[in-house]
DNA sequence: TATGAATACGAACGATCGTACGGTAACCTT
DNA sequence: AAGGTTACCGTACGATCGTTCGTATTCATA
């Protein structure tokens, strides 16, 4: 916290920032409709009406803390996965070991928010429903584009279609995301990682790789 | 309706019954917690203190419509599958099929409602987070046993645990709803259909019953 | 240095929330 | 026939919702 250089332009973006750390983490515990503006406000310490002039109104709010929550996304998923692995079915590994530990230190509160989202809004038409469909289509676009490097590569003989793992894959994260939350417990991560590495040995995939499947890959 | 024998004590149960089929319709789309007094008399042409007084409470009002969900559930879901199948794999291939079709008709305007109401309450403490949280376990519960079953026969010789093939076939059904409802398409649930029927074959399933999966029943 | 724009606040708006109370009408039990 | 229970409504309560307005403050620009 380097301010007293003030710079109110810049304070409000940081205020921006800061409110909408605390929206995420309330959306994905209460829903992006259970997120209230009078609540954020408390928890991040400002006024209500602060709060309202800054995003302008709840459905600025909302469309802003998917954006948000996108950013977090990639920063903890994709980017992780694209640093410590090359193209191909490594990189297809490497994503589901990072979804699996994004989901497993709840960097939100209550989980995955885009899993919480896409169940709450996919059947409430609107601009937040748009935006949390465009979201989960990028993911699951990345994943769809890694597999079929994999495939291109030869990496993954026994597959026709990227689509359908991609839809296997989230599948099974997502399930194991709600079920980690639901019964308090470690184990639907588990789950899902066996039934991934089960699927991708059918499909001809090299054990060196499936075995990284849900291995955290540092100590931390 | 064959009311004017009326019966006040009948008529309560009745309105009762009444209402809470508009309450689960209302919360598979908005949530249980979306879920308004105000909106559910509207709904179902009573008061807003009428629908007050029936049920007593906001949280009472959310259990009851959980257990009215799940009697749904069992009617749809459960009974069709026991009727047409014997124990075992084809009781197994009867529930996953009777579980895509309740989906796909929309028995609920906003799909499955446990599907919705597990995300929205994975992570807030209460007894209506129980409540949703015994439905499904119970709904599991029976999809392994009938596993069982189908193991204990010999029809599935590549299996050895029954709790992990559940979690992949909720898996899939779960995710096929969701996105289903996000794209208004019912392609969602071919995806669930060959991934299960992939997966039952890899176990050494009986194809005839394997070929059964998702393929809808009746032409109704 | 004056002007416009933005942050942030307190206060208040009408609307809706869940809940409570009182009253009327109808059924059920005794 | 009387008394009790239940259904259902209208009304009202305090709380909270999203939004708006007025105002003080500060930065950026002309």
């Amino acid at each position: 916290m380097q301010e007293q250089l003030d710079g109110r332009r810049a304070r409000g973006d940081e205020s921006r920032r800061a409110i909408l750390a605390h929206a995420i983490d309330i959306a994905s515990v209460d829903g992006l409709d259970g997120l209230t503006i009078g609540r954020l406000a408390d928890a991040a310490g400002h006024s209500k009406s602060g709060v309202a002039t800054l995003f302008g109104s709840k459905e600025q709010l909302q469309l802003a803390t998917v954006t948000a929550a996108r950013e977090v996304f990639v920063e903890r998923v994709i980017a992780p996965a694209r640093v410590r692995s090359e193209r191909g079915l490594s990189r297809v590994s490497a994503l589901i070991s990072s979804w699996l530990e994004y989901s497993d230190e709840r960097v939100f509160r209550g989980g995955c928010f885009f899993a919480a989202a896409s169940v709450e809004y996919d059947a409430k038409p609107g601009p937040v429903r748009d935006a949390v469909i465009s979201a989960s289509s990028d993911w699951e676009d990345y994943l769809s584009l890694s597999i079929e490097h994999a495939m291109t590569a030869g990496e993954l003989p026994g597959l026709d279609d990227a689509r359908q793992l991609t839809f296997e894959i989230v599948s099974f994260l997502e399930a194991a995301n709600t079920r980690s939350l639901m019964y308090g417990s470690a184990a639907p991560y588990d789950r899902a990682a066996t039934a991934l590495r089960s699927r991708l040995s059918g499909l001809g995939a090299d054990p060196a790789r499936v075995a990284e499947i849900g291995r955290v890959p540092t100590a931390s």
